[in-house]
RNA sequence: UGGGGUGUGGCCAAGUGGUAAGGCGACGGGUUUUGGUCCCGUUAUUCGAGGGUUCGAAUCCUUCCACCCCAGCCA
């Protein structure tokens, strides 16, 4: 039972429609393409996949099973200066672990680096790009503004042969970076400054994590991708809103060559409140020490999410959920916790543990012995059992006890009876303090009628608390982790870490039932009452466990107790 | 009038001329050996605003307003 593996989640429900799923619908209907469909996921390989891309993914691989087409995963590799092969591999690992396959067809755009070369040859053949020898101040000052035309560089004119020559040469390493840079032909004039002769290649003597030094010029995004879909027979090349300003720049390098035409469809990422989901902000999150990593649990990356504890049926469930429109928006977190805790009440065992520990003694319960239970895993589910001792000294919460109850506490008070979980009911009847007025233990009664948790009387108690024998307990760390940020959209502050959550990160020794002895990394289940943890695939160990917080449960006595203006 | 987009309840989001789906959240209530789960109910006379067309408009026309994207040799 305590095997990474829970239970497999159900098939998900068919995904409801979207203006996406419904255009793709629309294309196969009329026959374009043949009723083919071929989506893809283009990652750059210059970070970490978080849960946006999560979207991203869904929507294409989606679209690929649902259309009974394909969808390859291909990196974007066109900048090696800022892109490594770690990056890559985490990529691979994610897309994987969220349930997508891309089967055989793993691409790079470097792998394409040739073809794209050579398509931009025919394209100065055509007297439709020229190398420009500006810098890119000067050219940045010609681009004119988003009210004024820009001017035509004094190298537009330069005749086919020239432009060839120096490509060549530039292709060769003649030059050094930003001496010169090749531009498509377009209209200095235009009002969509993207169209404004855009470069296509520059110079970049840097060695590439795949092609090595191969090659010293780069294709730019706007020329390497809307060719590498071309390549591949993408008939959907779905992407984010902000490309929508440079699909006229997609569509004409396309028109231009005369090669298979992809069509780009944008629609809106995804904003998440509490947390900001930009590679730039990530990275210094990572950078800055302020997670331990790009896996930290508190990160909004794919990694950490699963470190976290959240499992892939949720995300996927969470991208469904979420839709997929054109407007701009902000996801409230709330979601994506009823997606997980939804996953997992259905399939996470239950288990016992106390992450602030308050020892009682029942004082009735005679010296030594030790009763031993039999818990289901699963409250409904059949998944099982396991053994429980119960014994004289035990720990439980200390939220569950007051010594001054407030108004419909129905946890343990002096003289108040609850039930432990499966076991006994108890009664309070004395607390004894530090010199500080601390309480520091529980003298208590039990009722060795109530063996089971139920009383042959009938009679009703209110409260029912999680509990350990101290003796038995295992001890382990437990990660109680909260929202990174205190503001719901920190990237609309003036500096986002001005709102990093100081008390994001709370490390406990709780004490654990020995059920939990050889939990293995990765397994998750739900602490009865606490919420849903899963053990550290990168700390935890039998022996050293430790446990991460990936969700509360719902607390509604939390909720009336903040009402009252409780503590 | 630089160009391109978007505006439906607190948050997502269906709806594409026939009289506002669904989910999350919130709020009530029931069940309950997790104050969990589950169940039941409430939550937009109104679709950014105004004007118009029509028997009928969130859907069509029109004017206006707000917000987002674009001036990397990043993607």
């Amino acid at each position: 039972m305590t095997t990474a593996e829970n239970t497999p989640a159900e098939a998900p429900l068919a995904a409801p429609v979207n203006f996406i799923r419904a255009r793709v619908a629309e294309d196969v209907a009329t026959g374009k393409n043949a009723g083919r469909v071929m989506t893809r996921f283009p990652p750059e390989p210059n970070g970490y996949l978080h849960i946006g891309h999560a979207k991203s993914i869904c929507l294409n691989f989606g679209l690929g099973r649902e259309f009974g087409g394909a969808t390859n995963l291909r990196f974007d590799d066109t900048n090696p200066a800022k892109e490594e092969v770690e990056y890559v591999e985490s990529i691979m690992r994610d897309v994987k672990w969220l349930g997508f396959d891309w089967e055989d067809r793993l691409y790079y755009a470097s792998d394409y680096f040739q073809r794209l070369y050579d398509y931009a040859e025919e394209l100065i053949r055509m007297g439709k790009a020229y190398v420009d020898d500006q810098s890119a101040e000067e050219i940045r000052a010609r681009r004119g503004t988003l009210k004024e035309p820009g001017l035509d560089s004094p190298f537009r004119a330069r005749s086919v042969e020239e432009n060839l020559d120096l490509f060549r040469r530039m292709r060769a390493g003649e030059f050094p970076d930003g001496a010169r840079v090749l531009r498509a032909k377009i209209d200095m004039a235009s009002p969509n400054v993207v169209m404004r002769d855009p470069a296509l290649y520059r110079i970049k003597h840097v060695p590439h994590h795949r092609t090595g030094d191969a090659w010293c010029i780069y294709p730019m995004y706007d020329f390497a991708h809307c060719l590498s879909d071309s390549i591949e027979g993408v008939t959907h090349s779905i992407c984010t809103l902000e490309f929508e300003n440079n699909r006229p720049l997609y569509d004409w390098i396309l028109d231009q060559l005369g090669v298979f035409h992809p069509q780009q469809i944008e629609f809106a990422r995804l904003n998440l409140t509490y947390t900001v989901l930009s590679k730039r902000k990530l990275i210094q999150l990572v950078a800055e020490g302020v997670t331990t990593g790009w896996d930290d649990p508190r990160m909004p990356t794919l990694s950490g999410i699963r470190r976290r504890g959240y499992t892939p049926e949720a995300l996927r469930d969470f991208c469904e959920r979420i839709g997929v429109a054109r407007a701009d928006n902000m996801v409230e977190f709330a979601l994506l916790e009823h997606c997980l805790r939804e996953d997992l009440n259905s399939r996470a065992p239950r288990a016992m543990a106390v992450l602030k520990p308050l020892k009682v003694v029942i004082e009735n319960y005679p010296e030594g012995q030790v009763d031993e239970f039999d818990f289901p895993w699963h409250p409904e589910k059949d998944m099982g059992s396991r053994k429980v001792p119960f014994s004289k000294v035990l720990y439980i919460e200390q939220d569950d006890f007051r010594e001054e109850p407030p108004k419909g506490f129905h946890r343990l008070y002096p003289g108040n009876e609850v039930r432990l979980r499966y076991a006994y009911y108890i009664t309070c009847t004395g607390v004894v303090k530090d010199e500080a007025g601390n309480v520091v233990e529980l003298r208590c009664a039990y009722d060795p009628e109530s063996k089971g948790g139920g009383s042959p009387d009938g009679r009703k108690v209110k409260g029912t608390l999680h509990w350990v024998s101290a003796a038995h307990a295992l001890e382990a760390e437990v990660r109680v982790f909260d929202l990174l940020f205190t503001k719901p959209n920190p990237s609309a502050e003036e500096d986002f870490t001005s709102c990093i959550n100081p008390d994001s990160l709370k490390v406990l020794r709780a004490r654990l039932e020995p059920a939990l002895a050889d939990a293995a990394p990765g397994w998750h289940c739900q602490f009865e009452r606490l919420g849903y943890f899963c053990a550290d695939e990168k700390d935890s160990r039998p022996g050293a466990l430790v446990f991460n917080r990936a969700a509360t449960l719902k607390d509604t006595w939390g909720k009336i107790e903040k009402k009252q203006g409780g503590r």
